[in-house]
DNA sequence: GTTCAGAACTGTTATAGACGAGTAGGTGAG
DNA sequence: CTCACCTACTCGTCTATAACAGTTCTGAAC
């Protein structure tokens, strides 16, 4: 049902261009409701007849829209409105030390309240020497051992959130810190265990949009940006012990901050 | 000097596509540093006579670049390797009361401590309904008067964030929070000053592309996310007393977070 | 009824050509 | 020397055509 959206055209005397004319009245008909998350639009024959355009006008207006981050291309079958998947809420207390004493991975457990499915693959486990940055945040040489773990989240088998960690090896010796599978309640319980007690946490958070390698990774549309965000964890005293560089589909979370007034 | 960039050609049996691979080479350039922030890339008619393609081929792959926010164009001069803009570092303290205490409202008081030069301009002031995402956070009925405080900062001349706070009308009553300038310390030092001591914040962060009222406010160029920060602002008694929506240049700022890892 | 082939749709990639508009640099007139 | 203009270069917009590649549905063959 369609019928409804092609009813503006072209001002031949406005100096915007036609085919940002034809992707305002798109626009429009989606702010309005006339078309629906989910909806059909107009295929690009519809659009090149109705306003009497040539087809790389229309295209150039549907890419427009779907730049933005509006609409979805699917090869052929059409162009969507794009509906917005269930957004997930990151809250700052995911790494508390009650959730960790109750022995689940912080992303698992996570899931597992908001009845999502998780799953993690893609684990790799190295050891290597950290990028500058990553030394930098640890307090360590540029030509120190790291232990480099990196992994893949995914919900309900979309993948949302790539992250690789990076443990000073001396931190990780003589415990399951390098293997692939860290054991319950994951690496922070090892570190704990080890007598690197964690007091706090901060939570770098920068966007952009995806390198071509992470658009893979998370299988993001186009004009979907991604959150990157790096977590640096310490422990009681002060020393860095975990750098966490993760990446995440901007359009499956939002991050919840609570902050003192102090 | 862009004589060493083109170097590769198409590579025919491969079944990626002609300007994905345009696309490949000068990523690459870019990555290795054949090409650095600044730089000029070769222009179309370059790239069209060394690959021997169509101009909209060309076209496609400099658009793929630019989507990725990695170039910019500039009309009638060229298209370069886009470079960052200083970012800066918002901190997770900023809205602390002993900031607040020196008489200066958060943003310019961050902005001087960063030797850069603060503007903030399109004030505008308001009364009004809320909308209901607001009302919700602020847990007052639909039909409830706010204040709308809207307005728009700059740093150095580049506009940065737009923000847009709404205060219950109650809590604004016999104080400047409805005029355009509220006075030293801003609207949260008149909220205490009226008896409402402020405890805690939260922040939810989500990022998505502009739309183009926001990347005509921000003057992003293509390719450039925005962060959409809403900050929700409690007393003592628990009271939600101000709900403040911004919208934030992601090429502009990293947020930064500090959490207990009690 | 089931299956397979094909038609008819969808968006994707590519060609070729034209004109417009912004920028920068040179050149000649004053 | 200064200014105005011209020119050559840049990217931006638009037309027209063509072939390709997925998806969906229909209808004929089995």
């Amino acid at each position: 049902m369609t019928g409804t959206v092609l009813t503006e055209h072209i001002d031949a005397s406005s100096d915007r261009a036609v085919f940002r004319q034809i992707a305002d009245h798109l626009r429009q008909a989606v702010a309005k409701g006339r078309l629906k998350p989910g909806d059909q639009l107009p295929s690009e024959v519809q659009l090149i007849e109705h306003y009497g355009v040539a087809r790389m006008t229309v295209r150039n207006a549907l890419k427009l829209l779907q730049d933005e981050g509006l609409t979805i291309a699917e090869h052929g079958r059409g162009v969507y409105v794009r509906a917005r998947p269930p957004v997930r809420r990151l809250a700052s207390d995911r790494f508390a030390q009650r959730h960790r004493k109750e022995g689940m991975a912080a992303f698992i457990a996570e899931a597992g309240q908001a009845a999502a499915t998780p799953h993690v693959d893609m684990i790799k486990v190295t050891e290597a020497k950290p990028p500058a940055e990553v030394a930098d945040r640890l307090g360590v040489a540029d030509d120190a051992r790291v232990i480099v773990r990196s992994r893949r989240y995914s919900l309900d088998g979309r993948p949302v959130e790539t992250a690789v960690s990076y443990i000073p090896a001396d931190l990780a010796k003589g415990t399951p810190i390098a293997e692939p599978n860290p054991g319950p309640g994951g690496i922070y319980a090892r570190l704990e265990e080890s007598g690197h007690t964690l007091a706090r946490f901060t939570e770098d958070v920068a966007a952009r949009m995806p390198t071509p390698e992470e658009a893979r990774l998370l299988s993001l549309p186009p004009g979907v940006p991604v959150f990157r965000l790096v977590r640096t964890a310490y422990d009681m005293d002060s020393r860095a012990v975990e750098v966490c560089d993760t990446i995440l589909a901007t359009d499956a979370y939002v991050l919840s901050y609570e902050l003192p007034a102090h």
